[in-house]
RNA sequence: AGUCUCGUAGCUCAGUUUGGUUAGAGCACUACACUGAUAAUGUAGGGGUCAGCAGUUCAAAUCUGCUCGGGACUACCA
């Protein structure tokens, strides 16, 4: 028996398929039973879990799961392995909120010990919560063993691949200008900096400063027929980096102008240069070309002329004198204060020319590095190069004018701030450039400029130190093998990460933190001796000879790789010295980007495993991770395949030029329904326990990967999921459901042998001929990666054909043929269909199509699986395909339609028999595939016949349209002509041109030839008429008495089902029926008795013309009695 | 600010690669019908400056350029 339901629960069905695929293993099934060796691997990115799951998480989370499902289906072994994030800022800040202390306090008012261990408790915090989503929503990944960041096992691994990097050199330690906030002290990441509310709105003092050009060979240009000094001009929003300044950055194709005036302080006269799209900025059009000799000091009107332009490469190379010379050196008097190129400037603002003092700023540091700028630095006592600002803030002695002033006012404390002789160090400096004529403009100027969430007080930008890795060594073969990666969409790999590549740095590895995987770089205290530790017996070695040494305890065992117990250990050098851990913790992403080595322990454990599972097939992630996860997933395999050994080994085995991925999904945000971004803010986000508890995981499944391409962002609306429970699970179900109650009353199994498909009837093949093509274009669809594509494409099937067309025309062959061979036609292949659609629908509506597919199989007992997820994706059968059958099918979906839109038109209901339709031929095959399909035309509209004409009598009115697209490529220019002559063919226009196989138009200047037009019949004059395209139906709408004795039949018949269901009789109840006895019903129950019997199921129809008690009906305006008996 | 991406009916989306003259579907709305699959279905109707402007072309939702708006990322820069 098949089972049958009450209603439609897709809530209820996935609770209990859970519990089905709990009870027997269907997951490890799945896995178990696809060969090992045929594997197809997927990633997984893991997850924080340390915070709740959103309903985005189920988005992403469906799109892995279905290509998981879907390549099980097509025989490969797809293990995946789940995994923990955990590591990072956001549990810092979550721990430190819940104990209610900031960083300061780490190690004061709690040790790093508690510190630690509250992380480690915070991490899991939430685990059992995304466990039981991952579970409900159905996403198959392993959850017995995933891998978690934390563990010694995964760091272990992390330090190995950091060794085979610093082997080759590709770990270094190097100066970085990051955002720094000196009140705390530490350094800022970009995840910090992008917290709500940092860049705010400053208004700061800024100074447009002139260097004075060294005269020499080089800048002798600048100085013909000029007898002043000649000056670069620059502007700057920070003064306090003037004396720092080491170069300036001008734009090579910006054009300049050397200009002669007078300083507007100093009133002395004076050359400059700037960019020449930016004089209107400094100048005053009135000043242009006035006298020079007129000009008195403090004239409000300042004369100025163009002396010359220059090209910005003319400019690079020229030397110019210290601006605010505190601190110089044999170095930089050589290789500083010159012009250099730099590809950021702009002519937006300023003067063209950028001030550069490379440690505070990162453009400026990476521009002088370029260029071999050295850097304007002071010794510390410790012999250690240092910037001019000190790590509080406040200059160095070495600048003695400003020595220990805070160069941000903000530094100050209000009370210092308010004092009546405040001045700024800023406006200090501003004011002794003015008196030195080294100022020609200093202004206030508002910008946003970023602030420390933390203590509220803007960043400087400041020199750290920071381990990075050298990425751009690789950075070709980063390019190269990104090509070879086949990203959905495209243009994320081309476009946003090609062009990161494009603009590689060196990955800035370094983190001041607490809180994850440390860096196992031990070194001498003066840095000429360091060791990069590659595992943990390495590190125990090293330990036992420090412990030699006498620089540890004897004894010593470290079993927590983190903080602060690493700390602890101090190695010994080959010279016999103490050598330290370097303080920083990695980049968590490393740590993620590291998994397909670190989830294994590789190379320490698993290297079959790896092997195996080395690259992925597949990955999916939001977009947000193109820079994240998927970068460092490609970086670490791209050094690696450079670096490693072990790596190149497995590479050259599997013949992987070193990608960690072939395939990637990157999917986009889900935002609410008006397109917002979901926030905690807005509290406009979804719960995604309470939408799989109301609607079911299928519905929301199905919805977002039907309603949009997973790249494209999802507008998350819950209409949409009660429409999709409606439209695609509501029409199935009813399918089941009709299928499910007439198979049970026949006891139809499955257990008579196939029907030959010679024997099937037309409609059978057709839905046959289909659910191949679905199949086909499903399958290829999973493969590229397009799901939505083919869920639309299963949905369409269910819903258009096998529902709506199929079903409804072959709803009387299940419960009133007689004709058994056709009845086991209709079963087998609605069987076929919906068993068929099961599997298609699995890996997006897993739940569902379980319960479908088990209903089914359990019934026949066709298949030996016990799961839909164990079995094989359908086969593709071409020999089913009839293109020329689903295009004849068509047809009869057309002509049906248009008879019925007559019908409506004029008024006669379906019930009404009508003597026939008239379609007019349109080609010699027309009249055969009409044929082929004609029973189905003629009862699903209630016709009794199909005529053919053809047009030899001129009957029909035919219409001719000019085909554009033949015809513009022959007339070009003429086509608007041509047009209006063809639309106006008269009827004999269109007979010679089909007689003659062509016509001469606009005095024979074109032959037009009948496939440049397109002519249908339009009207047949005297008939009712409806066009769709080509076709053409006229309907005969005379009644005649036999046909109206027939619709008076029909009626009797509805009224009398409607009563048998109003009663609750059972479909195969038979009956007796009493009506009242009326002349015009008397005439159609005579003359259609066994008719109307057989459709009711009634043995005996009783014409009393005595009142009875009945129901009271109305046909066609005559009220009469109906009362029925069950027998 | 730069890069990428999206913009078609009240809503969700096709169509754009390869230009062809009445721009489609579903939902929602209105009316009528059908129905022993029935919270389904059919027929008809209203609803569109295809974001805007300019260009190329006989012809542009489709190709090109610019602008506007949404989103993501990168940067915050003198």
């Amino acid at each position: 028996m098949y089972k049958e339901y009450k209603q439609l629960n897709l809530s209820q069905i996935g609770k209990d398929v859970l519990e089905f695929w709990k009870e027997n293993s269907i997951f490890e099934k799945s896995i178990s039973s696809r060969p090992a060796s045929n594997p197809y691997t997927f990633y997984e990115g893991p997850p924080s879990a340390n915070g709740m799951p959103g309903i985005h998480h189920v988005m992403a989370r469906s799109v892995k799961d279905i290509f998981c499902r879907y390549k099980t289906l097509k025989g490969y072994q797809v293990k995946r392995k789940g995994g923990w994030d955990t590591h990072g800022l956001p549990i810092e800040l979550a721990v430190e909120k819940s104990l209610g202390i900031t960083k300061d306090d780490i190690g004061k008012k709690i040790s790093i010990e508690d510190y630690n261990a509250a992380c480690r408790k915070e991490v899991m915090r939430y685990t059992d919560i995304w466990n039981d989503l991952t579970l409900k929503m159905g996403y198959w990944v392993d959850l017995e063993n995933p891998y978690v960041t934390y563990e010694n096992e995964y760091i272990e691994t992390l330090w190995w691949i950091l060794k085979q990097l610093h082997d080759k050199d590709l770990l270094y330690k190097g100066y970085t200008v990051q955002p720094y906030s000196p009140k705390s002290g530490t350094g800022l990441s970009s995840h910090e900096l992008n917290q709500p509310g940092t860049y705010k709105m400053v208004k700061d003092t800024t100074i447009t400063a002139q260097f004075k050009v060294k005269r020499d060979q080089d800048s002798e240009f600048l100085f013909n027929g000029i007898n002043t000094d000649v000056f670069i001009l620059a502007w700057t929003t920070t003064p306090w980096t003037l004396p720092s300044n080491c170069a300036l950055a001008v734009g090579e194709n910006i054009n300049y102008a050397q200009i002669n005036t007078f300083n507007p302080y100093t009133y002395k006269p004076v050359s400059v240069v700037l960019a020449k799209d930016l004089i209107g900025k400094y100048f005053k059009a009135d000043g242009e070309n006035a006298s020079f000799d007129d000009y008195k000091d403090g004239d409000k009107i300042i004369p100025w002329k163009i002396q010359a332009e220059v090209k910005g490469a003319q400019l690079l190379g020229l030397h110019y004198y210290q601006l605010m010379p505190y601190v110089t050196n044999e170095d930089l008097e050589k290789n500083a204060f010159r012009v250099i190129p730099a590809d950021f400037v702009t002519t937006d603002d300023g003067t063209g020319i950028v001030h550069t003092a490379s440690v505070f700023g990162a453009d400026d540091f990476r521009a002088c590095k370029e260029n071999n700028v050295p850097s304007v630095m002071v010794l510390d006592e410790t012999g250690k190069e240092v910037p001019l600002v000190n790590k509080q803030g406040r200059f160095v002695d070495e600048v003695t004018d400003f020595a220990g002033r805070y160069v941000k006012e903000e530094y100050y404390s209000d009370a210092e701030r308010a004092a009546p002789d405040f001045r700024a160090t800023d406006v200090q400096i501003a004011i002794m450039l003015k008196e030195e004529n080294k100022a020609f403009d200093v202004k206030k100027y508002e910008h946003s400029y970023p602030h420390s969430w933390r203590s509220d007080e803007p960043i400087l930008y400041y020199p750290l130190d920071s381990w990075f890795i050298r990425t751009t060594a690789v950075k070709e073969k980063l390019i190269a093998l990104n090509k070879t990666i086949n990203w959905k969409p495209e243009s994320t790999g081309t476009g946003r990460f090609g062009n990161w590549l494009e603009n590689l740095v060196d990955w800035n590895l370094s983190r001041s933190r607490y809180w994850g995987t440390p860096l196992p770089i031990w070194r001498e205290e003066n840095g000429a001796e360091e060791i990069c530790i590659g595992s943990i017996a390495q590190l125990e070695q090293e330990i036992d000879r420090s412990i030699k040494a006498g620089f540890m305890p004897e004894g010593f065992k470290l079993n927590d790789l983190h903080r602060p117990y690493v700390d602890d250990v101090i190695l010994v050098s080959s010279t016999g010295n103490k050598m330290l851990r370097e303080p920083d913790l990695i980049d968590v992403w490393f740590d993620s980007g590291a998994m397909p080595y670190a989830q294994w322990h590789f190379p320490f454990e698993n290297k079959e495993e790896f092997g195996k599972a080395y690259p992925a097939d597949f990955i999916a992630e939001g977009v947000d991770q193109t820079r994240g996860w998927f970068f460092t997933l490609h970086a670490i395999a791209v050094m690696l395949s450079e670096a490693s050994d072990e790596i190149k080994a497995v590479n050259a085995s599997i013949g992987n030029q070193g990608i960690a991925f072939k395939n990637v999904i990157s999917n986009g945000l889900v935002l609410d329904k008006n397109g917002n971004k979901m926030s905690k803010r807005l509290g406009n986000g979804v719960d995604p326990f309470a939408t799989i508890e109301q609607y079911g995981a299928d519905a929301a499944r199905w919805y977002m990967i039907s309603n949009a391409s997973p790249w494209d962002n999802l507008k998350f609306n819950l209409e949409g999921l009660d429409e999709v429970r409606r439209k695609f699970f509501g029409t199935l179900y009813n399918t089941y459901s009709f299928f499910a109650l007439y198979a049970n009353i026949d006891g139809f199994n499955y257990s008579e042998p196939e029907v030959e498909l010679s024997q099937r009837p037309e409609i059978d093949r057709w839905i046959l001929s289909l659910l191949n093509t679905l199949t086909q274009e499903v399958d290829g669809y999973f493969a590229e990666f397009e799901p939505t594509k083919a869920a639309r494409a299963i949905q369409d099937y269910v819903d258009a054909h096998l529902s709506n067309w199929y079903v409804r025309l072959s709803r009387r062959r299940f419960w009133k043929s007689d004709n058994s061979a056709d009845k086991i036609s209709a079963y087998q292949t609605l069987y076929t269909c919906l068993v068929t659609i099961s599997k298609l629908m699995s890996p997006i509506a897993p739940f569902f199509a379980e319960r479908l597919f088990n209903d089914l199989n359990t019934a026949t007992g066709k298949e030996e699986f016990a799961s839909v997820h164990l079995a094989d994706f359908p086969v593709y059968h071409a020999e089913l395909v009839d293109k020329q059958l689903e295009e004849r099918m068509q047809l009869a979906q057309d002509i049906s339609s248009l008879t019925l839109s007559l019908r409506k038109k004029v008024g006669i209901n379906v019930r009404q028999p009508l003597s026939k339709i008239l379609l007019p031929i349109l080609n010699k095959d027309f009249e055969q595939h009409v044929e082929q399909v004609k029973e189905l035309i003629l009862s699903e509209t209630n016709i009794k016949a199909i005529e053919y004409i053809t047009d030899t009598a001129g009957f029909i009115k035919r219409k001719i349209k000019p085909n554009f697209k033949a015809l513009g490529q022959k007339v070009g220019k003429d086509m608007k002509a041509v047009a209006e002559v063809i639309n106006n063919f008269s009827q004999e226009d269109i007979a010679k041109l089909e007689a003659d196989g062509q016509i001469s138009i606009l005095d024979t200047k074109y032959s037009i030839l009948p496939s440049e037009v397109e002519i249908i019949a339009e009207d047949v004059p005297g008939w009712q008429v409806a066009n769709l395209g080509k076709l053409t139906v006229a309907l005969d709408v005379t009644l005649t008495k036999e046909l109206e004795q027939e619709g008076t039949s029909r009626e009797l018949i509805n009224r009398i089902q409607n009563l048998r269901k109003e009663n609750g009789f059972e479909v195969t109840d038979k009956i007796n029926v009493s009506i009242s006895d009326q002349p015009v019903i008397r005439q159609a129950v005579e003359s259609n008795l066994s008719y109307i019997c057989a459709e009711i199921l009634a043995v005996d129809i009783q014409l009393d013309s005595t009142p009875f008690d009945g129901t009271t009906v109305v046909i066609n305006g005559i009220e009469i009695q109906i009362s029925i008996n069950k027998i």
